[in-house]
DNA sequence: TCAGTGAATAATTTATTGATTGTTCATTTT
DNA sequence: AAAATGAACAATCAATAAATTATTCACTGA
């Protein structure tokens, strides 16, 4: 690792910790470069403007949001449901402990995305690209049906965005946006595979929050 | 109906009309006083407070939100499907139009929600009664295939989060939502009913948009 | 040449003040 | 007695000044 990458580094670190304890409004360059041991000029050789140090932050930490969501994707399971229940739970997991632990979090996020419009497609983007590799999973193994994996990729996303940062539009508890959410996945299975002797497919069980999915985010 | 209902009646109009045009914050009560002909204290033996003129504005405006959902019921139909696709579209391209076309209309249930929230939910649990009612009919009808159609409702009300208030969440046109919608539907559809002779039910084609279905927006 | 500086400046935020507005109520009118 | 008034007061807002901050850049030391 070049010099310039450990400086870069550095300010990084600073800004997290600020940014985490103060929020990006309160704090100043000058004090970054202070964290750093350098003068506010030498920031803008490595960012072009306070704002890019956020959009890094951002950047690493939707990074990091995926990887646990697809961390999911690593255990074994028994079917290709459990596997895309396990994720969307532990995504409405994620997110929602994520605002009640870490609200400048989320905060940083909001700054970051009303300056770069772009940043909130992509992240959305690469979420959608998990929940399409397990229905093109289940599709090949036939336990789905699924006439256009693409589009009902698109529509599974969709039809659960209630359960991502879920407190920006509701004040149900965690509890009750996991009935909720069984209820959702229930009818979205039954979507997705075929009755089995003109029974419909049992109801989606609310799975089991794991210990260590969350450690990142205490 | 009594003189004193007539004189609430003046100032709710002067009101709707002010807020419209000007907004609630750029409203102030002399000038609602001055156009119902009357001094500001007045104002007063008919309501509570300021805020409180925006909330019986809202409150109407949300009742007749419904009922122009509502009207889709009462036009003839082939089937349950159709009308519960029908009302979700007619959801989506309603607040869409309002979001686009009068846009101080928001900002004025933003101002009631944020001093009321309370207000928010009723308007949910109104709005999710057209729902159950249609999942009810089509329930008996067999034509759908229902186990608990109260918690059935709660899931598609939820699911179809994103189509309320669009812009809200997204930049997408009405166009594109419309196609995304289209296939949560086809998802929801197949979880609702039973599959005919093996075969999953045909898509959700977007239903086309009524020439009266509007009128009170523009 | 490269990494870094810090004073100068432009942009933004915060504090202050004066003006406006929401609300009350003793009083007047009908 | 009921309906309405408008002056008084507290709360809020807008405008401006003052202070802070982001950013640049000519310069310094390795």
């Amino acid at each position: 690792m070049s010099e310039s990458d450990t400086t870069r580094e550095k300010i990084i670190d600073a800004a997290r910790e600020r940014f985490s304890h103060y929020g990006y409004p309160k704090t100043t360059i000058a004090e970054l470069a202070d964290d750093c041991a350098m003068s506010p000029g030498n920031i803008y050789r490595f960012f072009k403007g306070k704002i890019d140090i956020a959009v890094e932050i951002a950047r690493r930490e939707a990074l990091s949001a995926v990887e646990v969501i697809e961390a999911v994707l690593d255990c074994p399971v028994r079917s290709s449901r459990q596997r895309l229940e396990e994720v969307v739970f532990a995504d409405l997991r994620y997110t929602f402990h994520l605002l009640e632990n870490r609200p400048k979090t989320l905060e940083l996020a909001q700054i970051v995305v009303s300056d770069r419009p772009q940043f909130q497609i992509e992240s959305l983007r690469r979420e959608r690209r998990v929940f399409q590799r397990i229905l093109h999973e289940g599709q090949a193994s036939g336990e789905f049906f699924i006439e256009n994996v693409a589009s009902t990729t698109i529509a599974l996303h969709a039809a659960t965005t209630k359960y991502r940062y879920a407190q920006l539009f509701t004040n149900q508890t965690l509890a009750e946006l996991e009935r909720e959410l069984a209820h959702v996945m229930t009818v979205i299975m039954r979507g997705l595979m075929p009755a089995k002797d003109g029974k419909p497919v049992a109801e989606t069980i609310i799975p089991p929050e794991e210990a260590g999915q969350l450690a990142n985010v205490s």
